[in-house]
Formats: C-alpha cells, structure tokens, sequence
DNA sequence: CGTGTGCCCTGACAGC
DNA sequence: TGCTGTCAGGGCACAC
C-alpha cells in the first residue's frame, strides 16, 4: 500500500536503524525488480556509512558517503507490493535486494516486483528521472489552492485522475486521493478546469489533513517494528470511502458508496455529498 | 501537448 | 479441492 504516508512511514523506521551504520554487505537476489539492479551496485555501496535518510513523493532516499568519498543515494519504490522487512527469520523469494549491517539485515520484499532501486550521485539527484518532473511535496509550502487552481485550469480530465499525476502533486495515489476528494465534497469524475477556487481551498486542506493522519497512523504502528522480524511499510487506517462500495456515507444520511472506473482504476466516492 | 489504453508481476479472493 | 476470473496501494510506453 505504499502511497506517500506508507513511504514516509517505512523511510522513518528504516532511518532508526540504519542512521550512521555502515553497509557490510549489499546483495541482489535477482537481476531485476521493474528495472535491472543498477550495475556495480554491491561494490558501489560495500563499506559505505549511511549518512541520512529522506523521501521524495513515493521514493525513498538512502544518503551514504562511499568508501572512496563520494556522497551516493540509494533511491528505492516500493510499486504496489512493496516493503521492507527488518531481520527476518528467513529469505524468502520476494526478498529481492538485502541491506546488510554490523547488527541488522534489510530485505526489500516485493511479490509483483513493480518496485524498484536506483543509485545516482547524490549531488544529482535533483536531475534524475523520476524526480525531475515531480510537482511539489503536499505536505510542503509549495502545495496551495493557487497552484492546483493553476494546474487544473483548462484541463478537460477527471480532478481524480489529474491529483493521480505526479507531476501536478508529488505523492498522491489511488487511496489517498479518493479520501480527500471526499473529505473536500468533490465529484472525482468532475473536469478539473470545473473546479472552482473555492473548491481548490478546501482540497488542499482535504490533501493535508488525509496524509497527516495516515502518517500519524503509521508512526503509531512503528513500535511494532522494534521487534526482530519486524516489517515496514503496512499498517491499518479506518477509509471513508476507499473500497466502501455500497456501504453507507458516514457523513450523510442517505448517501451510498459508489465505485466507477477512471483511467483502468477504481474510485470511491459519496454521489450526495461529493458535488 | 493532452488524453486514453494496455501492460509489467504475483497473490488473494469469489464463484463455480 | 481445484479451477477460473477479477482485482490490487504505480508508473511507463505508446497511439491518436
């Protein structure tokens, strides 16, 4: 489930252990995820120190300082199926890529192998491909009604679809954006040069305080990960509408969840309560 | 450029 | 029990 929240969730758990340490050992189990293991990846990063952790919209950032001197980072996507697990009783064979320290193994763990890792010169990092492009963080100052007003004026396509464009908004996904078109009374299906000012203030707001409380959720269940074995990167959060098909709106009486389909995915939303 | 579609991959679950 | 079909939190390539 890996949308920004669960990202920035698994990047803060990673970052407890591996923080300062040094990688013994770094070990792909595979010639590939989504894309092939970078070459030379093991001797890049054999003996180098973990100098910080960091996210950017779903990417996790592991900053290192190599043994030759050189400021790398280690980018990682979970995909759809992604996590990483800490000290695991045993490698399984979705454990694709293992990270290893004086005290801890990391195993990133991905059944349908839609994720991925990169390894870039960190002072490059602002240049590459995935990160390039990004719009702005909303959790940062650069998300504001104005700059989705903006974004969305003369658009014909769906607000669901566009809040799902990375390059509008950093890190919002299927989830995420079905809650906070709800949480601000907006249609998904509603084209998003549609989209009044007004609308633009209270879905901003909406973005906020939906990926906030996800995190806030999240870092609650980081205890859990204390403990060896632990994993990260999932954790249970109450829906409003996500995958509430049929059942009843919690905010209005009558209201039923619908399901439709929008650019091959699902979206939740309330008919009555989302104009 | 904006928009729409299909696809990468495995696992979980529903229905027969 | 075991088969088949559907769906899943993402993002890219490609066609028009």
């Amino acid at each position: 489930m890996p949308e920004l929240p669960e990202v920035e969730t698994t990047v803060r758990g990673l970052a407890r252990h591996l923080e300062g340490a040094r990688l013994v050992r770094v070990t792909p189990r595979r010639a590939d995820m989504r894309f092939p293991f970078p070459a030379g990846l093991s001797d890049a990063l054999a003996g180098a120190r973990v100098t910080g952790l960091a996210r950017r919209a779903k990417y996790g950032l592991i900053h290192c300082e190599t043994r030759a001197g050189r400021e790398a980072t280690l980018i990682f996507h979970l995909g759809m199926s992604g996590r990483w697990r800490i000290d695991p009783s045993e490698i399984g064979p979705h454990d694709h890529l293992l990270l290893e320290t004086h005290s801890h193994l990391f195993a990133l763990n991905d059944p349908r192998r839609f994720g991925f890792v990169d390894l870039v010169e960190t002072p490059a990092l602002d240049l590459w491909k995935g990160i390039a492009a990004l719009g702005p963080e909303p959790l940062g100052a650069g998300l504001t009604a104005a700059h989705l007003r903006g974004r969305f004026r003369g658009r014909r396509q769906a607000v669901k679809l566009l809040l799902l464009d990375q390059r509008l908004v950093a890190g919002l996904g299927n989830i995420y954006v079905c809650e906070a078109l709800f949480t601000a009374g907006i249609r998904p299906g509603r084209a998003g040069g549609r989209v009044s000012g007004p609308a633009c203030d209270r879905l901003v707001a909406a973005i906020r305080d939906v990926l906030e409380r996800a995190i806030a959720q999240g870092g609650s269940t980081l205890r859990d990960f204390a403990r060896p074995d632990g994993e990260l990167g999932y954790f249970a959060w109450c829906f409003q509408v996500y995958g509430r098909e049929g059942l009843a709106c919690l905010r209005c009486p009558d209201g039923k969840i619908r399901r439709i389909v929008q650019g091959g995915r699902s979206t939740w939303y309330c008919p009555r309560c989302q104009a």
